[in-house]
DNA sequence: CGATTTGTTGAGCGATTACTCAAGAAAGAA
DNA sequence: TTCTTTCTTGAGTAATCGCTCAACAAATCG
C-alpha cells in the first residue's frame, strides 16, 4: 500500500492525511470510511508490513533455520541486505516509524514499542531452547545475547536510515556474529 | 535548558513552540528574539548538548584513553550508564530527536545524520590510527569496525528508549566488546 | 534627570492539522 | 425499471502549528 511508504519513510506525525490521501487517490471521506482513523490506519500498515517478505523475514528465519546461531546468523545477513535496499524506505518500519513523539501520540509509541519488545522476547525464548538443546554452553545467557542482537539490528537499521551499504551492514553483521558463545571468524 | 528535555524526549517535531515557551516560562516573541526560529533553537540545543557532560561522553573517552580499545570499551561502558538514567530522558538526543520528519523538516534530520556519520568518521580515524600504532593487526578493517560500533552505540541508544536498563546494556556492551580482534571475555 | 536601547508582552496572523458530514454517484437486488 | 445500500465527494469544522508585531516595560547611557 501508498501508505505504508509514507509512513515507513516519514513516520506516523511526519505523514499527515493529506499526504495519505494524496498518495492513496482518494479524499479524506473515503479514507475515514475504510479505516477508522489516522492510528488504526498505522497499525493495519504495521501489521501488514510483519506479514510481508520485507517485514517479516525475522520471523521467517527463526521459523526455518533448524539451529539458533543458523537463525540469528541469517537474521543479521538478511538485514543487512534489506535495510538499505533502494526498492522501499531504508531500515525498518517497526524500529523508526515512531521513536520520538508528541504526547498526544504516545499511544502509537507505546504500540510498536510493545513491538519490539515481544521480538526481543522471542529472541530469548528461541536461544533458551538453544541451551536446553545443548547449542548454547550453560555459561551462556540467553537474555543477554537476545538483547545484544536485538540492539545491533535497531542498530542496522539507523545506520541503513544514515546511508550505510548492504556491503557495510554485512560487515556489521559479521562482526556482531562474534559475539555468539565459542564463534570467532 | 528545559528546551533540551523536551527534544531530547519528545523530538523535533513532537516538541511545540508552546511547548517550549510553557516550559521556559517566555512568551513566543522573547524566543523568537533570543533564537532566530525553531530550527536554530535546536541546533543551538544540540550544540549544547554536544557540549555537557552526558552528550560528550564519546569525545572525552577518545581523548583521554590512550589506546583505541580503552576508549571504544569505556564509549560502550559508560553508554550503557548513561543512556537508561533517570536523570534525564533516555537513550541520545543526537540519535532519537529526529529520526523520522515530514519533508519540511528534512534540514534537521540531516543535520543530526550528519552529525552521527561525523562521529562515525572519528571512530574510523581513531582506529586508523590504533592500525598504525600497532594496537591493531593489519588483518583488521577501521571501517568495519568502526561501522560496528557506531551501529551498537545506536542501538543501545534505542533500547535504552524502549526501557533496557543500565544492567542489561553493560551486558550488551560487554558482548560487543567480543568483536574487538584478538579479544574473548 | 531625559533619551535611547533592549527585552517582553498579549493579541493575532495565515497555514496546516486530523477529522466530519450532508449530498450525490455507483452498485446491487427485486 | 425502482428501491436500497454502499461508497465517494467537496466543503467545511475546530484546534493547533510556527511565527509576527505594535505597544509597553526595564535597563542602560550621557
Amino acid at each position: 500500500m501508498a501508505a505504508t511508504r509514507l509512513f515507513w519513510e516519514r513516520g506516523y506525525e511526519g505523514t499527515s492525511i493529506g499526504d495519505l490521501t494524496e498518495a492513496m487517490g482518494i479524499r479524506p471521506g473515503s479514507l475515514y470510511a475504510a479505516f477508522k482513523d489516522k492510528k488504526s490506519l498505522f497499525q493495519e500498515v504495521v501489521h501488514s508490513y510483519g506479514r510481508s517478505p520485507v517485514g517479516g523475514f525475522v520471523a521467517v528465519a527463526l521459523e526455518e533455520e533448524p539451529t539458533a546461531h543458523g537463525a540469528f546468523a541469517r537474521i543479521l545477513r538478511e538485514a543487512a541486505v534489506i535495510y538499505p535496499d533502494p526498492s522501499h524506505p531504508a531500515g525498518c518500519l517497526t524500529i523508526s516509524a515512531a521513536t520520538n513523539v508528541a504526547p498526544q501520540d504516545a499511544e502509537i509509541e507505546a504500540f510498536l514499542r510493545n513491538l519490539r519488545n515481544e521480538n526481543l522476547a522471542t529472541f530469548e525464548a528461541r536461544l533458551r531452547v538453544a541451551q536446553q538443546e545443548g547449542e548454547l554452553p550453560p555459561s551462556a545467557n540467553p537474555r543477554s545475547l537476545a538483547a545484544y542482537f536485538a540492539a545491533v539490528i535497531q542498530g542496522m537499521s539507523q545506520r541503513a536510515r544514515d546511508g550505510a551499504t548492504a556491503a557495510e551492514l554485512t560487515e556489521t553483521a559479521e562482526l556482531a556474529l562474534d559475539a555468539w558463545p565459542g564463534a570467532r571468524r
